[in-house]
This record gives structure tokens, C-alpha cells and sequence, in this order.
DNA sequence: GCCGTTTTCGGCCCGACTGTTTTCAGTCG
């Protein structure tokens, strides 16, 4: 099945427990993260807080493995944001699994009192003045405490701020929620054309993480130019979806549908429409690294456009304010300070891959096995999107749930397949295999021999060590009949955690034995992950941007898989279904 | 705690909304 049962899956464990000897960039990320906390709550210098939430940040987007460079006995590179002290923590944390300053804070404030600054409304000092004045330690405490009125009774906090308090306690019970792309998009996209329907609204358009394709979207964001902006607000507030209405102000105001998402719209003159859009487009991050530098050329950069004293020099689009730093347009897909800033500058941006770079899908679902649709209608629905190819890469015996197939009726649908004609478009043989747990695959070679595309899958045995999961795929990879690696991390965003594997290795395989890594774009997938995307176009690794459709409507999920590529830096020639066939044909026989 | 063709010291992104105050702190994005 394409969506396997959800297994439960232990998260890692802080860095700073037992010394263990895989330390990840996360484990090291979430220990800047817990020294902020701490040192805010403390009332620390907020330069050096944030010193340590950027190093958090950075290190958790980083490619490289710290704990792996450490030790291998090499130096770690330079890092901007990372400097000599930051960097001795790193090689603390990576060889001895413990960070001696955490462990120390963790003395004068219990971290389960930084818990707290999850709650909506609580920030560092409403959490230290509960703490000291109440002696709340725990959100149980806290609740308590608001329940039985013992908050309001602080000065600064009155009646209001302590039901909210004990409104935010109880939902976050209730379980904060992030969504897949498609459901998010599902939420925005009535919500826009609703908002368009306002008597004297220019623009309404979707920023935020929704519009940089992230894999999973905490709230919505949009953003309107409009002659009246009150019209537009009180227009906002009475959409019948919404639950709750979270702010409300003359340009910015939020409010909680009943399916719990949050949506904020940002509302501006026309003429700051492009800063705005970059603003609330985000990342976080990103417009940080964007206002730096526009201050270092003495201009200030903030929603209403880019400023020279109070000279607005940019902003009506947001090419006009990249342009006004000396930069070309950033996709947004990229604008995570990841490098894309200094990539735009010197002049080192990819052009990206689009949707309609594609040619061919190479893995699809039809009856045979758990799909919902024939053989011909994926075709032609396949053609129908513009595309020019499509493999049928149906499952193997071993996935019994699914009625995989076995080498009778592989053999069976090969002919179905050979008899199908549609005009201008080409079907190609395939298997979605199951990789066993010695590594080997679900059918005889004599079978796959016949094929044009053989994918290789792990659908069983998640929890193997990785070590072994990772031998299991690289026999895999270099078995002589396999095309592809299919979802290679085996993750379901938000369900199930990806397995343990070595990605660098199975890339630098793919890349050695010219195998392609797929980047399935079911939005509960989109594995390959962005990084490793990265990984795969330094290390020469061809990705196969594939729909893993199991009903012809879930061909459209394509462009999702294309979001991710674009989030990892992919260019047409990274893709390997941009090829024509008959190029794509040459690439399969090598 | 980081960083530097304005600096090795003195800066560090910017603005909106809420609630509790009577001019602003705290929080959020």
C-alpha cells in the first residue's frame, strides 16, 4: 500500500542524556534550542539568546554532520553564526552526548517550566514571573492556577490574559496541529476566492510557508491590497468557517477556523504589496538575513517597502525590492537561508524545475494492485496533464495487502500493457518491488528482466538498525535489474518517522551505479526530503520526480513533488523524467 | 554569543495587536 499502517516510532532522544554515539545536527539544534529557553526565562542578554536560536536554526539545516566530522577527527568548517565558543559546544555535545552549560541551567530552572513558552501568550518573562510568584512549574500547574483565579491576582496579568492562558493550556491538550500541503491548500484556497469577493479589493494572494511549499504548513497567511482595508477585515472575521476570531486590526488580523487552522491576512496599500508579500512569504530567517543586509547599504527593509530615511525606494513588487539589493528574483520555494542570499548575489541561483519540465511520470498504481484506476484511464489521464510517458509500477507478491503481483500475473499485465494504445503517448513496464530484509528482491530476475523501470521499495521491517537498513538498500541499488529507489527516508509526515539510514551513502550508490532516487510527490511523502535533494545534485545522483498516483486525480499531486524539488535546489537536468523518452531510454540502458 | 571597507567594541530586524495601563510591556509573526 502507498500508505502503510502508522507504526509507532520513538523520537530521538535529547542530546544532552546518556553520551551515545549518533549524535544528529538535531540532537545538537534542540540543545541550543533548551539553552535559549533557559537563558530567556533567566533573563539573559537577548543578543546572546539569539545567538543561540541562530545556531540552532543554521545547524539544523545543515547538510554536513557535525558529530560525524567531530568524530572523524576533522575540523568543522567555518559556519557564519557559529563562532569559537558555539563551535567547542558542538564538539562538547558530539563527543560526550552532554552540554555541561544545559545541564547547569537546567539547575536553576526545571525545563519542564520551558515547556510553557509553547503556550500562545506566554513568552519568557510571563513564564518567569508565574514561576517566581506562583511556583508554576508545569503546565498541569498552570492550569490549576488559572482555574482557580490565582493568576489575575499578578499585577500585569488581569482576568482576560488569565482566560486566555487557560483556553491556550486546554488546546494545546487537544494537540497542536500541522498540515500536509494539500490539506492546507484545501483550507486557503475557498478562503482566498472568498476574500477576492470584496467590493474594492485589489489583491488577495497565499504567502507563508503554503506558498515555499514546505512539507507541512502550521497556519495560513495571506496577504491583500484593498482601497478600504477595514471592509476587508470585518469581511475576514465573518467568514463562516471561522471559530474564533484571534485579532483583529485595521491590517492584520487572525482568526481560527473550526478545523483548528490558523489563518492571519495582512492587508497594505497597493504600492507596498511586493514587501508585503516578501514579508509574510517569510522565512523567518530568511527576511532576517534580507533586513541585515539592507541595513548594511544603509536602507531599511520592512512590510511597507525598502526605505532610504523615509524615501520608500522599493516594494510595489517583490522583484523591485530584490532588485534594490542588487539581488534577481529568489524563488520562494528557496527562501530559507540556506544560501540562496549569497547564492542570488553571486549570481549562482539555479534555475529551477517546473511542472512543466516534466515528461513522464515513472511510478503509478492502476487495479491490478491497490490502485483505483485502469491501466488505459491513467494513461490518458496522464496524457491529459501534458505528459508524454507513464510507467506502471504496480506492487509485488510480498505486499499481500495490496494484491501484489506475482510473476503469472506481472507477466499478464505486460501483455495488457502491450495491447494498450493511446495516440502520441507511451506506456512503460514496471514493478514497484519490494526490497526484502536480506536486501534481496520479491521476484526472480527472469521476471524483472522484462521490464522497463524497476523500482526498489522498503515496505517492511522499518525499525532495522541502521546499519542493516542500510546494507538492505544498498544491495538493493546494485542489484543489476533495479532503475530507482523509491521513498527513500519511508516516512509519512506527521505519522510515521523516517527509518535509519545512511542517506549519503545510498546517494553516492544511486550516484555510482547511475540509479535514480525518486522524490515521491504524494504530499504525505515528499521523500526525498529537500536536503537531500541538495545531497543528490552534489553527489550526481539523478531524482525521478514521481506521482506513486493509485487513482488517475493523483497524478495532480505532481506538483507537489515538483515543490520539493525546487525546495532542493533542483534544476531541469537534476530531474530525471524531464528527459524525452528516447533520452531517457539511453539513461536506462548505461 | 557573533561579527567587522565605517568597528576588535558596540552594535545586533521590524512592526502590529492585546491587555493592562494611562504611555507601554509583552508577545507574535
Amino acid at each position: 500500500m502507498h500508505v502503510p499502517r502508522p507504526t509507532a516510532s520513538p523520537r530521538a532522544a535529547g542530546a544532552t542524556r546518556a553520551p551515545r554515539t549518533g549524535v544528529h545536527n538535531a540532537d545538537i539544534a534542540r540543545c541550543f534550542e533548551d539553552i535559549a529557553d533557559l537563558l530567556e526565562i533567566g533573563d539573559e542578554n537577548p543578543f546572546r539568546i539569539r545567538a543561540y536560536r541562530n545556531a540552532a536554526r543554521i545547524i539544523g539545516e545543515l547538510q554536513l554532520d557535525l558529530a560525524g566530522q567531530i568524530q572523524g577527527g576533522r575540523d568543522l568548517p567555518k559556519i557564519a553564526g557559529i563562532g569559537e565558543d558555539l563551535t567547542g559546544k558542538i564538539a562538547e555535545i558530539a563527543t560526550t552526548g552532554h552540554c555541561a552549560l544545559l545541564e547547569r541551567l537546567r539547575k536553576t530552572v526545571p525545563s519542564a517550566v520551558a515547556e510553557l513558552l509553547k503556550i500562545p501568550g506566554l513568552g519568557p518573562r510571563r513564564v518567569r514571573t508565574l514561576y517566581r510568584e506562583l511556583d508554576v512549574k508545569s503546565m498541569e500547574q498552570l492550569l490549576a492556577a488559572a482555574r482557580e483565579g490565582r493568576i489575575r491576582a499578578i499585577p500585569g496579568f488581569g482576568e482576560k490574559t488569565e482566560a486566555n492562558i487557560q483556553q491556550a493550556v486546554e488546546a494545546r491538550l487537544l494537540k497542536p496541529r500541522r498540515y500536509t500541503l494539500h490539506v492546507a491548500a484545501q483550507y486557503a484556497e475557498p478562503f482566498v476566492r472568498y476574500l477576492r469577493d470584496t467590493p474594492g479589493v485589489i489583491r488577495v494572494v497565499i504567502g507563508g510557508s503554503l506558498r515555499r511549499m514546505r512539507e507541512s504548513i502550521g497556519d495560513i497567511d495571506i496577504i491583500a491590497t484593498a482601497r478600504s482595508s477595514t471592509r476587508l477585515m470585518d469581511r475576514f472575521v465573518s467568514y463562516p468557517e471561522v471559530k474564533e476570531v484571534l485579532s483583529h486590526g485595521p491590517t492584520r488580523s487572525s482568526v481560527l477556523l473550526q478545523s483548528g487552522m490558523q489563518v492571519d491576512l495582512r492587508v497594505v496599500p497597493d504600492e507596498s504589496y511586493g514587501a508585503a508579500l516578501h514579508y509574510f512569504t517569510g522565512s523567518k530567517g530568511h527576511n532576517i538575513a534580507m533586513r541585515r543586509l539592507a541595513q548594511q547599504r544603509g536602507l531599511k527593509l520592512n512590510e511597507y517597502g525598502l526605505f532610504r530615511g523615509r524615501t520608500r525606494v522599493a516594494g510595489a513588487s517583490e522583484e523591485s525590492v530584490f532588485g534594490a539589493l542588487s539581488l534577481p528574483f529568489i524563488p520562494p520555494e528557496l527562501r530559507e537561508n540556506s544560501g540562496e542570499i549569497e547564492a542570488a548575489g553571486g549570481g549562482r541561483l539555479p534555475v529551477l524545475v517546473e511542472l512543466r519540465d516534466l515528461r513522464g511520470d515513472l511510478h503509478s498504481h492502476t487495479r491490478w494492485t491497490d490502485g483505483q484506476n485502469t491501466v488505459k484511464e491513467m494513461a490518458e489521464a496522464a496524457k491529459a496533464r501534458g505528459l508524454t510517458y507513464l510507467a506502471i509500477t504496480d506492487h509485488s507478491r510480498r505486499l499481500a495487502a495490496a494484491h501484489g503481483l506475482d510473476p503469472r500475473r506481472l507477466l499478464d499485465q505486460i501483455d495488457e500493457i502491450a495491447a494498450i494504445k493511446v495516440r502520441g503517448f507511451t506506456l512503460l513496464r514496471g514493478i514497484e518491488v519490494d526490497i526484502l530484509e536480506d536486501g534481496t528482491l520479491d521476484l526472480p530476475d527472469s521476471v524483472l528482466a522484462r521490464l522497463d523501470i524497476v523500482i526498489a521499495a522498503v515496505h517492511s521491517r522499518f525499525n532495522l538498525s541502521r546499519e542493516r537498513q542500510t546494507a538492505r538498500i544498498l544491495k538493493a541499488l546494485g542489484h543489476p535489474l533495479v532503475t530507482m529507489l523509491a521513498h527513500p527516508l519511508g516516512r509519512l509526515i506527521g505519522v510515521r518517522e523516517p527509518y535509519e539510514v545512511d542517506m549519503l551513502k545510498i546517494v553516492r550508490q544511486a550516484a555510482h551505479r547511475g540509479r535514480f532516487l525518486e522524490l515521491n510527490a504524494h504530499p504525505e511523502r515528499l521523500d526525498l526530503h529537500d536536503v537531500h535533494c541538495r545531497m543528490a545534485k552534489e553527489e550526481g545522483a539523478l531524482v525521478a520526480v514521481n506521482s506513486d498516483a493509485h487513482s488517475v486525480q493523483q497524478l495532480d499531486n505532481l506538483k507537489y513533488g515538483i515543490g520539493q524539488a525546487r525546495r532542493g535546489w533542483l534544476e531541469k537536468t537534476d530531474v530525471a523524467n524531464t528527459r524525452t523518452l528516447p533520452e531517457l531510454r539511453r539513461l536506462l540502458r548505461k
